[in-house]
DNA sequence: CTGTTTTTGTATTGCTCAGTCTGTAAATCA
DNA sequence: TGATTTACAGACTGAGCAATACAAAAACAG
């Protein structure tokens, strides 16, 4: 939205930039995934980014825009993740099944970072003014994904009870669960919700 | 368990607490509910509890310790409350479903600490080798009292469903959701756990 | 009354952190 | 070439934090 590829705002005069703004916040959004807000220092970041403190400042203002810029990435790899299963699937309920069975591996994974940077957020960070309106962004982005996949309006009931059962997985991970017991989770949501995904050809 | 009656364990000599123990610990369990362990200063504590700075340090040693016996507190609380459901509905269906509604309302009013104490904990503070052990056991606790409610084994799948619900329904809280919309959730909840639930005698 | 024991109040220590400042490097423009 | 513009690198600042130190206060024992 705000940055096209081959970045059009990029100045043509004063030095070049050392590093790729993309594949840094790429990067950042990985270490607050991994640690959270509060325990990610901007020493960690720069370590991480490979952009100096100056940069970081320069380019994104400060730490909670760079948390909610972060998150803002976050949320489109999961719209990305949703477009991906609606079309590689022949149906919803298709598509339903392999997004959870899919979150439930990363979780399951200790390759991955662990938990989900939204739930943690959500919980660490609200009621902080400059945060609040990145957060609900991130809600919003979350719940039209569930709704395009489950073929309702992300009013629906439905959708928050995927949503809660995600998020449910994810603090149940946290909390030490192995794959097998989150296995028998996501079957009993889609006991309940395959009825609702109705087979329709997906968008 | 740690404390009976009375405080048997209490010195004689010496000059006497200007503070009592329990409900220093009371206040101070909503107030790391109400913020979480790392927006919770020392200065808060000493605010919330009456205590001085070094009583508290006295007394449990150090700011994780503390949060260890918040949490503990706040574990023994559930119990409690799941206690009183079954003994007080005619069956396990019924005090399901009062807990969970019980729940959502206080998910959803404004006047009570936000969220929930373990879930938050679960998120923020796991890896930190001091509070892992707060942290299973309060899993462990709550794992527990949900498979009394279910009438079923800890390890049970069903006993998984219900934490997923209701840790996502935390999540859903906070996020913005109102209390029309956990019904929503609590409700598909019920419909999937129900039959589970058999109407034995509670206890 | 004197000494002992425990709690209290407050000052201090040492550390981490977010954000800023200053000088330098690397590019373009004239 | 020299001026201008932008980015880099690292030192610095001021605030907040957990934890400790230490003396005064308040009880009891003899």
């Amino acid at each position: 939205m705000s940055s096209q590829i081959g970045e059009p705002d990029r100045p043509k005069r004063g030095r070049p930039r050392r590093f790729d703004v993309e594949s840094a916040l790429d990067a950042m959004t990985d270490l607050f995934w991994r640690q959270g807000y509060g325990a990610t220092s901007l020493d960690d970041l720069v370590a991480a980014s490979g952009a100096s403190r100056a940069s970081l400042y320069g380019v994104w203002g400060d730490k909670d825009a760079l948390f909610a810029a972060a998150l803002g990435r976050y949320a489109e790899r999961f719209t990305r993740r949703v477009d991906a299963a609606l079309a590689g699937t022949p149906d919803r309920r298709a598509a339903l099944a392999r997004i959870l069975n899919e979150s439930a591996d990363r979780l399951a994974d200790d390759d991955r970072p662990p938990g989900c940077l939204r739930c943690r957020a959500m919980l660490e960070l609200r009621g902080r003014p400059a945060l609040d309106t990145a957060l609900d962004a991130a809600e919003t982005s979350f719940r039209a994904d569930a709704a395009r996949l489950l073929g309702t309006a992300p009013e629906d009931g439905a959708v928050a009870f995927f949503t809660a059962i995600v998020d449910g997985m994810v603090v149940l991970a946290e909390a030490g669960a192995d794959r097998a017991t989150l296995d028998a989770v996501l079957t009993r949501a889609l006991d309940q919700l395959a009825p609702l995904a109705s087979p329709a050809p997906a968008r």
